[in-house]
RNA sequence: GGUCGAGUGGUGGAAUCGGUAGACACAACGGACUUAAAAUCCGUCGCCCGUAAAAAGGUGUGAGGGUUCAAGUCCCUCCUCGACCA
């Protein structure tokens, strides 16, 4: 009987209770401590507090950039390896209403939930610098450097079509609707225009786009960030109007397709509309732009739909030849994409093809390559000039440049750069988010309120949700703080919008390094001594739009002079998701997997019998297989979770959850134990001995080997799970050894610490070392212990394996190949024909062409 | 529809600069131990052919073609899946 197995339930929390208690991963706030070492900044996501608690996905980001943090901290570094609660947010507002709570409690609730099951996985997080962006001593700060952005003219108010809820009588962003309808809950939502606070990201633009060059940033994200910021070069082109002194500009990236403009098409929402319509089209555009705006821009420009308009009646002049064409308004331009109108080119476009087609509008071929008729199909390739006046016979690209010198001499156009990113919506109709630090005098002029009066605390109101006249929420707070005295004595109303959620994520990071200032945000040498963050890593949900608000505020702050680096994120990684077996019917409707039973390898439904298609998702509460991290921990423990985790594959990778593999990572824990640990006795194992490693050479390779490599793929966080492999190899080795050094099995306990840091821990204070292994120096291998004196040489015949060569290891390429050929197997595939070519590979390989 | 990424045993995944395909695990199977089971330990484990058992051989990284002494890796065409955008 084993009467002292491996029990993680037991040391594990005892362990994180010294953790904490002795302050292992504090890091000092003193400046001129922290510069005794370099440092290393890895940041996980911080989680958004539902109710919902930790998920497998949080522990998927967390559990590696822990396991580099430890790797860091034991190589010399001093690591800021903070966690904290993205709180404020739609969510939680929406449960405290449902239960007649106050959001700050739930939130409070959620909080300690969330750290409570973060800190069972045993994470190295210095919890003294957690932060919570829903506290005021947070959004004190937030609301501060909004006033920086607003003093800079980044902040504006403008009447903006917005996605209006009315079910929850608040606004929303487009990712949050989808057909019409939010996605949480499945409300109507409709297009509405408000007055809305926006944000200037777009004076960013360029930047944001150029200083990805600087990040060490996976290719892909920051392509997907290019598309987002979508820089498109062309022409403003200028159209006069017949009879009319009205003139409209487009935006073209083809200006060398000008002389193929056959109509023109104004956004339904443009204010030249109602002006140039004729009288007899009135009703027919009224009644058209009045439906067109309850659309989404996605509905309004998907390819696959059919393509509507109506004609104004009115006709444009063509700035070259003075031809007359027809200006349409249609829904598939939006006036919050360049100027709100376009000159249409149905030759070589597919949208104007295919809505020139449906009206019967002309359509001119002014590229010659295409493969088709023009009038069947548009190209939209490179070629040559044809009907197009003094641009016949030009490549496009030439054409291009000579047409936009010709508009810019004639004044009838300009070069214009266009991005399809545009200025941000920033404010909501809500509750649970940071008030504005604003108010608004009698004369309707807006004021900011003195940095000294934050923050601008959230005022207690009876309900959450906008008043009867559609005020946001904040308007039902009581007079005494809806009415604010400025320092010149008048009296001024609050702005009672607030922030969305994106604001407190937007510079969390810099909090971190000095989280209890009471005088400013942070300090600016600790900022100088940590920034930018070295790794951060999060889903790949937030590769666009926190990561641009974030860069954006960022590059505010610096042109502030409040922090020194152009880029807050240096290195940034997605991890990958975790896949789990889900269970539908034909219906849609998902099953749990106990509700599932296995008939001939099929899966149906234990009560009804019906059929179910069984697919590999990622887990998911709607889909009905999340497995909870707590779960895992209690039955294997946190270092079993924590190496599975990191064992089924790279950490970029998606990966399906397997319950079986833990079981395998938990035996490994299990082998280390028994290294150690003699199970009868719970006393040291006998095979321990106290000679040097060095008395058996083999083990003592095979350590050095794996510290070589624990050491690189931990370096390169995406290979933890060969590091692990190889931990693996050698507790096998280990576990075959007649006796065991007890300096080898230290060295080894280095390597170990970072990814199952309390059963490392544990191993170490039985031996009766002191402190924590945490502290403890990183190893270095010996690579003269590494070299050997034989090699094994392959033997290739046309490129086909035929023997392996136990080879000296300093054997000349001329012995390799005399011993080669001397090789009975190689030779029976010679037999004698003559030899072409024989390649040898030094160390590796010899390859004999016959 | 476009852009990017990925397809390797029954499963998750290894494989440096093009140089031993399948490391390490899981599952499965066989054996030892046990009254029995679990646990543990030892062994087998891509497919084909072959054998009493081996050895030897052939073939094999989604499909087809190419470059090379040598291709999972590079190039071309196609198929499938995923992510993002429209």
């Amino acid at each position: 009987m084993e009467n002292h197995p491996y029990a993680p339930a037991e040391i594990e929390p005892y362990w994180q209770a010294e953790w904490q208690k002795k302050e292992a991963f504090k890091v000092p706030n003193d400046i001129e401590i922290l510069k005794t070492k370099p440092k290393f900044y890895v940041l996980g996501m911080f989680p958004y507090t539902s109710g919902a608690g930790l998920h497998m996905g949080h522990a998927k980001n967390y559990v590696p950039t822990d396991v580099l943090a430890n790797f860091r901290r034991m190589q010399g570094y001093h690591v800021m390896h903070p966690m904290g609660w993205d709180a404020f947010g739609l969510p939680t507002e929406r449960y405290a209403v449902r239960e007649n709570e106050h959001p700050a409690h739930v939130t409070k609730r959620n909080t300690e939930t969330f750290q409570q099951q973060i800190q069972r996985i045993g994470l190295s997080y210095d919890w003294s610098r957690k932060i919570d962006t829903s506290l005021p001593e947070y959004y004190r700060w937030t609301q501060w450097i909004f006033l920086r952005l607003y003093e800079n003219g980044l902040a504006y108010l403008a009447d903006v079509p917005v996605n209006w809820c009315p079910a929850l009588g608040t606004v929303l962003s487009n990712e949050e609707v989808k057909d019409g309808k939010y996605v949480e809950t499945e409300d109507p939502v409709e297009r509405r225009l408000m007055h809305q606070w926006m944000l200037k990201i777009t004076a960013y633009a360029e930047r944001l786009l150029e200083d990805l060059d600087l990040l060490d940033w996976p290719e892909g994200l920051k392509e997907m960030q290019r598309h987002w910021i979508g820089k498109s070069e062309g022409a403003d082109i200028t159209f006069k109007i017949r009879d009319s002194k009205e003139v409209f500009t487009v935006f073209t990236t083809r200006p060398d397709t000008l002389f193929g403009a056959t109509y023109c098409v104004l956004a339904p929402e443009h204010p030249l509309v109602s002006e140039i319509t004729h009288p007899d089209a009135a009703a027919a555009v009224n009644a058209y732009v009045k439906a067109a705006v309850n659309k989404s821009d996605l509905q309004r420009t998907d390819l696959a739909t059919e393509k509507t308009g109506v004609f104004t009646g009115a006709y444009a002049i063509h700035p070259c030849n003075d031809a007359p064409i027809p200006i349409w308004v249609a829904d598939y331009v939006l006036m919050t994409y360049g100027t709100g109108a376009i000159m249409a080119v149905p030759g070589h476009d597919e949208r104007d093809h295919e809505f020139a087609s449906t009206f019967g509008i002309p359509i001119v071929e002014v590229i010659k390559g295409g493969e088709k008729p023009i009038e069947e199909a548009p190209f939209e390739g490179d070629g040559v000039c044809v009907n197009s006046g003094f641009l016949n016979g030009l490549q496009v690209a030439e054409a291009k440049e000579k047409m936009i010198a010709w508009l810019e001499s004639e004044g009838k156009g300009a070069r214009q750069v266009q991005y399809r990113l545009r200025d941000w919506l920033f404010s909501r109709q809500r509750y649970w988010g940071e008030p504005f630090p604003l108010a608004h005098l009698e004369d309707g002029t807006i004021v900011q309120l003195p940095d000294e009066v934050l923050p601008v605390e959230l005022p207690p109101i009876d309900a959450y949700k906008p008043t009867e006249d559609g005020k946001p929420p904040l308007a039902r707070a009581d007079a005494e703080w809806l009415k604010v005295t400025l320092p010149d004595g008048s009296v001024a109303t609050r702005e009672t919008n607030i922030m969305p959620q994106w604001a407190g994520s937007c510079w969390y990071y810099l909090r971190f390094l000095d989280a209890h200032n009471t005088e400013a945000p942070f300090d600016t040498a600790l900022e100088r001594y940590w920034m930018p963050v070295d790794l951060y890593m999060g889903g790949a949900e937030h590769a666009v739009l926190h990561l641009l608000y974030a860069r954006f505020w960022h590059k505010v702050l610096y042109d502030a002079k409040l922090v020194s680096t152009q880029e807050p994120f240096q290195g940034l990684l997605n991890q990958g998701t975790i896949l789990a077996e889900s269970y539908q019917d034909a219906a849609g409707k998902y099953y749990y997997p106990h509700e599932v039973e296995q008939n001939d390898g099929k899966a149906v439904a234990k009560t009804s019998r019906v059929p179910l298609q069984t697919q590999m998702e990622k887990m998911s509460k709607s889909r009905f297989n999340v497995i909870n991290p707590n779960d895992v921990i209690d039955n294997y423990g946190a270092d079993a979770l924590r190496l599975y985790l990191l064992f089924i594959g790279p950490v970029t990778a998606s990966t399906p959850w397997q319950d079986a593999g833990v079981e395998g990572v938990y035996r490994f824990l299990q082998r280390v134990w028994r290294l150690v640990i003699d199970e009868d006795s719970g006393e040291l194992s006998e095979k321990l001995t106290d000679a040097a490693g060095t008395t058996d050479p083999e083990l003592w390779r095979e350590l050095h080997k794996t510290v070589k490599q624990v050491t690189e793929d931990t370096e390169s966080i995406d290979k933890m799970n060969t590091a692990i492999s190889q931990m693996m190899i050698f507790v096998n080795t280990a576990t075959q050894a007649k006796s065991l050094s007890k300096e080898t099995l230290k060295i080894f306990l280095h390597l170990l610490s970072p990814y199952a840091p309390h059963i490392a821990q544990e191993l170490w204070h039985r031996l009766g070392e002191t402190g924590f292994i945490a502290q403890a120096q990183w190893p270095t291998h010996d690579a003269s212990v590494l070299t050997s004196a034989t090699v094994t040489i392959i033997a290739q015949v046309n490129g086909k394996l035929r023997n392996r060569l136990q080879l000296p290891a300093e054997a000349t390429d001329k012995e390799i190949e005399e011993a080669a050929l001397a090789d009975e197997r190689v030779q029976r595939f010679i037999e004698g024909k003559p030899i072409r070519k024989v390649i040898v590979v030094p160390n590796r390989l010899i390859n004999i062409v016959v």
